[in-house]
DNA sequence: ATAGGGTTAG
């Protein structure tokens, strides 16, 4: 650096002519070539401030002259092969600074030295400053790229890995790597692109992914790229923010991008954003590609409505379905079981086969067997198999692995086994999950032997089924389905989850629901109830499945308050109850049920409704059948009973509420039922309420007064406009039928009797009674169809009669319209 | 540049 600053200092005053060295003879030089681009940008920075320090070549001889550029030659040239390119940068800056050219300059140097100095930097160790440099040799002219051997391309590599070593600014190595391609360099041979965009996304820093993406010509499909990487992450928030960038190309919407954003909502689980982002497309007025249709049904295939929705969107706007939008029909069908209908698209697209519109492939057929095997429509998924090998389609391990479960769910152990011989005949390799199927086919025909059987010979190669070329390990399901066929052993399927960890397998939420119900199926519903606990602490979280299993061994071993604390407990934890976990509970009830069991039901169905389940008609019969058996029970018990339970009911049991405000009102003269605005089964719980209630109050002797009046939705609209149809006909069923009460219509247009020459069965139009007579044509004829009711009378008579009979139900077993299924 | 398989609870 002294001798920079002393040549600087020399060769701005007077050129240090008599001390220049003879300039070296130089062999095969190769000079370099300035770009001129760099040429304006070095004139641009040179500063006037300088002008009077000049290279005066015009007034000096030329001898003079070509004395001092030897000179300056040795110079450079020296403190290029050393490596001393900062020293070398500032000669060159006072050369231009002197009025000098950049091309002049560079012209001085062998591009050889350059490199030689660049491999010294190496050697020395001296990576930091090599960026800059290059940078600097950038500014000069120098062709960047060829001053690197195979050599000092290493060294270079060796940068780039070291910094992506720190992994802990993306930011800098993207920069790095930046600069590298501005250089001319192709960065992609230092760094493989998967590498950095996988540390981008592990960082979840977009902006880096962007910016690394843009060095690229190919910018967009990197764009997608990092899209899907952000998706595999579940990070959809960095990858809409790719999206942003991308989704707009050369001024119309960038239709890759949008197909992208919207698998990547479908890897995140936002189906709703996919179609948000569907409508965004809309919006612009453009008629989105085949692609994305496929994306958005595809990613909404398990909401079959919707998907359906789209289909018919894509229709309306002409976009031709292709085979892929017909594979996704059907896969929606199978996650909707809905197999008689993707039966009914098979058939359309076979037909479009036939006509040579499209070509069937595995994909389909593989639907089609799963939906058919979901089904347990064995046969047929067999079929499908032999139209497949008819089409000239090869089967795939998937294929055979569906084939083999179609047998598992019917429980054909026998041909699982075939179908799984024939694989291995066909040469197809099978894996863990077709052999998972056949252990299940074992399980589900109780086949427990056979199934540990044949794990033993999977795991030691031995059977001539599982030949030893094939080698797979058993997964956490192989383990799951082991453990269901220890039946009841528990001890047998601790000691498999054992197994299973020291394979190096974790337990899933399955593998614990599989344990509480072998422990608690073992008569230990404590020990089901601990497992549940160290669940918790094994870091699994239980899931609805998990709850509902728990709450099954409470409800079998007559454990209610435990059943009903879990479900308070699985609330807690923000799980959602679903029908089977209600439909456990409302099994839970003796049977002749307490009132706070009733009532508990009650609150069931409440949360039922609410949860948007259909409560099941067969479990409220079953209710029904309880609560009026029940006030038998209930009359021994002292009156102080129904205010109590009153009082215990929680602010969210509206209807219990208003059935507590009857039973308050039991003391008027007469009785009437306000069920306007209740749904059909609020009606129905509401009026059992009050007979309940009367029940309740009616001593042997009494005589009953009045007659009980129900009031009913005023409303006299058609079909259609209604809260919910059919309350009315329920009502009158359950009255009439379930309880052999007699029913008049009050404020109709005759005001009849039903028992009479009117026919009521009208008012249940579902009912089997209904269309053995043939009666939904009278529905349908406006002209016949009776005026809606706003009143039913419940007769003192028969009322009357009823509670001296004790209450037990009548003729209700095959007549009643909720019997059915 | 799409899409597919196994195990749990009623």
């Amino acid at each position: 650096m002294r001798d920079a600053i002393a040549i600087l200092a020399s060769c701005s005053v007077t050129l240090p002519a008599t001390h220049a060295p003879a300039p070296p003879s130089h062999h095969r030089r190769r000079r370099c070539r300035p770009s001129p681009r760099t040429n304006q940008s070095l004139n641009s920075t040179a500063p006037s401030l300088h002008s009077t320090v000049r290279w005066d070549y015009a007034s000096t001889s030329r001898n003079r002259n070509r004395k001092r550029l030897e000179y300056y030659t040795d110079l450079t040239s020296n403190l290029a092969r050393d490596g001393r390119f900062r020293d070398l940068f500032m000669i060159a800056e006072s050369f231009v600074v002197s009025g000098g050219k950049p091309s002049q300059f560079v012209a001085l140097l062998d591009v050889n030295i350059v490199s030689a100095g660049i491999s010294r930097m190496i050697k020395d160790g001296r990576l930091g400053s090599l960026i800059e440099v290059l940078g600097g040799l950038r500014k000069l002219g120098f062709a960047v790229v060829e001053l690197f051997d195979g050599l000092a391309v290493e060294a270079l590599r060796q940068v780039c890995r070291r910094q992506l070593g720190k992994r802990d600014d993306v930011e800098e190595i993207v920069s790095l790597l930046e600069t590298l391609q501005g250089l001319g360099f192709s960065t992609k041979e230092f760094v493989a692109p998967s590498e950095i965009i996988r540390l981008c996304v592990y960082r979840r820093t977009p902006s880096a992914a962007i910016r690394y993406a843009q060095i690229f010509p190919q910018v967009h499909t990197l764009l997608c790229t990092i899209m899907i990487e952000f998706g595999k992450k579940r990070d959809l928030v960095s990858a809409l923010s790719v999206f942003e960038v991308s989704k707009q190309n050369q001024g119309c919407p960038n239709m890759y991008a949008y197909r992208t954003i919207i698998d990547v909502c479908g890897l995140c689980g936002d189906y709703l954003k996919s179609r948000s982002i569907y409508e965004e497309l809309l919006d612009c007025k453009f008629i989105p590609n085949i692609y994305v249709f496929n994306s958005l049904m595809n990613v909404n295939a398990s909401d079959f409505s919707y998907m359906l929705h789209i289909y018919k969107q894509m229709q309306k706007v002409g976009v031709t379905a292709d085979l892929a939008s017909y594979n996704i029909l059907l896969k929606s069908c199978c996650l909707a079981a809905r197999a008689h209908l993707a039966l009914d698209i098979y058939r359309d697209v076979q037909h479009l086969e036939s006509k040579g519109a499209l070509k069937l492939d595995v994909f389909t057929y593989c639907t089609m067997i799963k939906v058919l095997a979901d089904a347990r429509m064995w046969r047929m998924a067999l079929e499908i198999k032999e139209h497949m090998l008819l089409a000239g389609v090869i089967p795939n391990t998937v294929t055979w692995s569906s084939l083999i479960s179609a047998c598992a769910n019917a429980g054909l152990a026998e041909q699982a086994i075939q179908l799984f011989e024939e694989m291995l005949q066909a040469g197809c390799e099978p894996n863990s999950q077709c052999c998972n199927a056949l252990l299940h086919a074992c399980v589900e025909a109780h086949q427990y032997d056979r199934a540990f059987r044949l794990f033993k010979s999977w795991k030691e190669n031995e059977h001539p089924s599982f030949p030893i070329r094939f080698s797979f390990a058993p997964t956490t399901s192989t383990y799951n389905i082991l453990m269901k066929a220890c039946g009841t052993d528990y001890y047998h399927a601790k000691a498999l989850m054992d197994e299973m960890k020291m394979e190096g397998l974790s337990p899933n939420n399955i593998t614990w629901s599989i344990l509480i119900d072998i422990c608690g199926g073992s008569g230990n519903v404590h020990g089901a109830l601990q497992i549940l606990r160290s669940m918790h602490q094994a870091g699994t979280q239980p899931d609805v499945v998990t709850y509902t299993t728990a709450i099954k061994i409470c409800v079998e071993h007559k454990n209610i308050k435990v059943a009903f604390s879990l479900l308070a407990e699985m609330k807690r934890y923000q799980i959602k109850p679903n029908l089977v976990t209600y439909n456990t509970l409302l099994r839970a009830r003796s049977q002749y049920g307490s009132l706070q069991e009733v009532q508990q039901c009650l609150a069931i169905y409440q949360d039922m409704r609410k949860a948007g389940y259909k409560p099941n008609d067969f479990y409220l019969k079953l209710l029904i059948e309880e609560w009026c058996e029940g006030v038998i029970q209930q009359n021994k018990q002292n009156k102080g009973q129904i205010a109590s339970d009153r009082a215990s009911l929680g602010p969210q049991s509206l209807l219990l509420e208003k059935v507590a405000e009857h039973l308050q009102d039991s003391n008027a003269e007469s009785l009437s039922i306000d069920i306007r605005g209740l749904t059909k089964i609020e009606a129905r719980i509401m009026v059992l309420a009050v007979l309940r209630m009367i029940k309740e109050k009616y001593n042997p002797g009494d005589s009953v007064r009045d007659d009980l009046l129900i009031i009913l939705e005023e409303e006299p609209s058609g079909c259609g406009s209604r809260h919910e149809t059919g309350s009315t006909e329920a009502i009158a069923s359950l009255l009439q039928y379930d309880l052999g009460l007699e029913v008049l219509s009050v404020g109709s247009v005759d005001g009849r009797n039903f028992n009479g020459g009117f026919d009521i069965s009208f008012l249940y139009p579902n009912s089997k009674v209904l269309q053995r007579r043939d009666l939904p044509l009278k529905l349908e004829s406006p002209s016949r169809r009776p005026v809606p009711l706003q009143r039913l009378k419940v007769t003192k008579g028969s009322l009357h009669h009823w509670l001296q009979k004790g209450g037990a139900s009548t003729s209700r077993s095959d007549s009643s319209p909720s019997a059915e299924k």
